[in-house]
RNA sequence: GCCCCUGUAGUUAAAUGGUAUAACGUAUCCAUGGUAAGGAUGAAUUUCCAGUUCAAUUCUGGGUGGGGGCACCA
């Protein structure tokens, strides 16, 4: 008889065997209307889960995760039983949940349409209505696999293959309609509720393998109330308003044209926004007692082929054959070029640790489906470094990187920083005792770092393990940015050396990073982390100087060149518009601070202030202006 | 690269088997204004290449770009 065990520690006694719905009936009546699944001893269980023995029993409802995953669970279920209802003969294959909601992926020969969408949608709530009763049984291998066959469903026949011997085969039932599943689900189909919406028809492939066929991915979202549902729908637009290919166009900082995809055409507003970050690294890295270098952007075929580019990663290369029919590549990468420029002349250890960056412009033959806005482009700047050291000296230098990574990051807006290890993939150039070695110095620095790290198995470069920096936004999105790898193998495979010691030629220890990746590439993070209200000090355009009226444009061109030659961005709106109309635009082209001057302004010597998103008035002599903000032109940590 | 969707003034959109409409922007003129759109007039457009058709921006096929996913992100 099960004495089950609440986790508030009360114990209720059972006189006979008990489900879950029975147990959540002892505990309240509105409880047992709310409860959707159950933990017992930690594990998920149906509420119709027959208890037997003294157990800890939890049991979830919309409001705990489990509760809302069940939900999203069965809501994928329910979309496969309205896909073949409507379209008989289309295979099921897997339908998880995701972050936010779930997909199913259909094999079926003509696709869904967005009209189709909208019919699934009624089926799907149909089927709510029915309430259909929810049903489990385990199954013989043989007899499911065999059963699936026969019903055509072969992809399901495949997955059952797979599962191991010995497991269970659990079946699902939803009123006549099944699926293998391993569940839990709830007691039947009314139970999710209508807050579900269908969002997006897609390809994927079977089992996320390029070389198999492409099914057809339906998403969806499900929630466990109305408002649950429009408050997501809600955040959706919200992240839609702040993209940057959106806010790149209205803020006039660049745009794309079919003669290069992937490729940016900066506007003067974006430029300026690219190098004041360039300048403020430039700072940063000064500071850090980098040597700034610069090398070509088409280097010889065969130095491509020495360093291992040309046959590993070639096929992102750009190649261009000269009119005496040399080859050249477009460099992908920087580093070939900046170990050239340390092979010239001699290094002795005493110049190690050797801290070379470059503002490098690289181009990748990214394939078409990858690109988006700046974010995934094919020809950026990467703002790269490479260390030369000695292989004592790797776990320092580590730290020092990240250190400085992590300052600039904290003084563009990035407060949350986590770290991505990624070891050896199978692609790769170097003998397995050399990436023994360079995975032990960087795991090292990682822990030294004492920041908060996950490992990605086999995603390393070819050349050498890696750290990414992966840093959190305003809306909670993640984003890889930074990277640092440990590279015991171009500086042999190039010929590096220097002078140890003992007067032998010993090769160093290259460290590649990249501090925010591909400057284009976090410019787009920047412009969605700040809905494009970039903070004054990387402003492209920081103030705006507007004339009450054409009496007073002089003034307010003397205005404007003062605060130019103060190094603060600026320009006079002399167009012939009025007053309000000025404000307006340029408020919602984002620029920070629009100054007004008229005749008090010109009486005093001085501008009033409004500062975006502030109708305030803020009148101050243009000296004190000039003077305090020069102090705000600044990074916070400089 | 693969699947689906998509391409109309600078921008955002509307319409159509008989070469297109609006708003904003732009240009000219009027208005000279004090904190989120003052008024008038004008210029400007169907992604490219084939095909069907008397006639294609519209239908069909292909190229190419863009979007959403998948795969990729060295």
């Amino acid at each position: 008889m099960p004495n089950i065990t609440l986790p508030d520690g009360k114990k209720i006694k059972f006189d006979k065997k008990v489900s879950g719905i029975e147990i959540s009936e002892k505990i309240s009546k509105s409880l047992s209307k709310q409860a959707l699944v159950m933990s017992v001893d930690g594990n998920l269980k149906d509420l119709s889960f027959i208890i037997e023995n003294d157990s800890k029993v939890k049991i979830f409802t919309s409001k705990d995760a489990e509760g809302l995953e069940t939900i999203r669970h069965d809501t994928a279920h329910i979309l496969a039983m309205a896909v073949q209802e409507l379209f008989p003969g289309t295979q099921v294959t897997i339908g998880p949940v995701i972050e936010n909601g779930f997909y199913y992926d259909f094999a079926r020969k003509d696709p869904f349409t967005e009209n189709d969408l909208k019919k699934i949608e009624n089926k799907m709530k149909e089927i709510v209505e029915r309430d259909e009763l929810t049903r489990f049984e385990v199954w013989d291998r043989d007899k499911a696999i065999e059963h699936f066959k026969k019903i055509g469903e072969n992809y399901k026949a495949e997955i059952i293959k797979d599962i191991p011997h010995g497991e269970k085969i659990s079946i699902y039932f939803h009123g006549k309609w099944h699926d293998l599943c391993r569940g839990p689900h709830l007691l039947s189909t009314a139970k999710i509720g209508k807050f579900f919406k269908l969002t997006k028809v897609a390809g994927a492939y079977w089992r996320g393998d390029s070389n198999n066929e492409m099914l057809q991915r339906i998403y969806g979202t499900s929630w466990a109330s109305q408002k649950e549902l429009d408050d997501y729908l809600k955040r959706i637009e919200e992240a839609e308003k702040r993209d940057h290919r959106k806010l790149g166009k209205e803020m006039d900082l660049f745009h794309f044209r079919e003669e290069s995809p992937g490729a940016v055409f900066w506007h003067n507003k974006g430029w300026a926004l690219f190098q004041k970050l360039v300048s403020y690294m430039r700072v940063k890295q000064e500071n850090a007692e980098y040597k700034e270098i610069n090398t070509p952007e088409i280097l010889d075929r065969s130095l491509w082929e020495k360093s291992g580019h040309w046959e590993k990663f070639g096929e992102n290369m750009y190649t261009s054959t000269t009119p005496d029919e040399k080859v050249f590549a477009i460099k992908p990468m920087n580093c070939p070029g900046c170990v050239q420029v340390y092979n010239q002349g001699l290094k002795s250890y005493r110049d190690l640790p050797l801290k070379m960056s470059e503002f490098g412009k690289v181009h990748r033959y990214e394939p078409s489906g990858a690109l988006h806005g700046l974010l995934r482009v094919r020809a950026f700047t990467q703002d790269d470094a490479h260390i030369f050291c000695t292989e004592d000296q790797i776990t320092e230098e580590c730290l020092s990187v990240t250190n400085l990574i992590l300052e600039i990051y904290k003084d563009l807006g990035f407060e949350n920083v986590i770290l991505k290890y990624s070891d050896r993939p199978e692609v790769r150039v170097g003998e397995d005792s050399v990436w023994d070695k360079s995975e032990t110095a960087l795991l090292k620095a990682i822990k030294e770092s004492k920041l908060e790290y996950s490992i990605n198995k086999g995603e390393g470069a070819f050349y050498g393990p890696k750290i990414e920096f992966v840093l959190t936004d305003a809306i909670g999105r993640d984003w890889q940015c930074g990277t640092l790898q440990v590279d015991l193998n171009l500086p042999g495979r190039l010929g590096a050396t220097y002078v140890d010691k003992d007067g032998g030629k010993k090769v160093p220890v290259m460290l590649h990073r990249a501090l925010f990746g591909s400057l284009e590439r976090f410019i787009g993070i920047l412009i969605e982390h700040y809905s494009g209200k970039l903070p004054f000090w990387i402003s492209p355009l920081q103030t705006m100087i507007i004339p009450v009226s054409d009496e007073f444009n002089d003034y307010s061109k003397s205005v404007n060149s003062k605060i130019k030659r103060a190094g603060i961005s600026s320009d006079v709106d002399l167009k012939s518009h009025n007053l309000n109309y000025k404000i307006r635009e340029h408020s919602l082209s984002k620029l920070p601070i629009l100054l007004i001057c008229g005749k008090k302004e010109v009486d005093t010597n001085s501008v009033t202030i409004r500062r975006l998103d502030s109708n305030k008035q803020e009148n101050m002599q243009l000296e004190k202006f000039i003077k305090e903000f020069s102090i705000l032109n600044k990074a916070p940590s400089l």
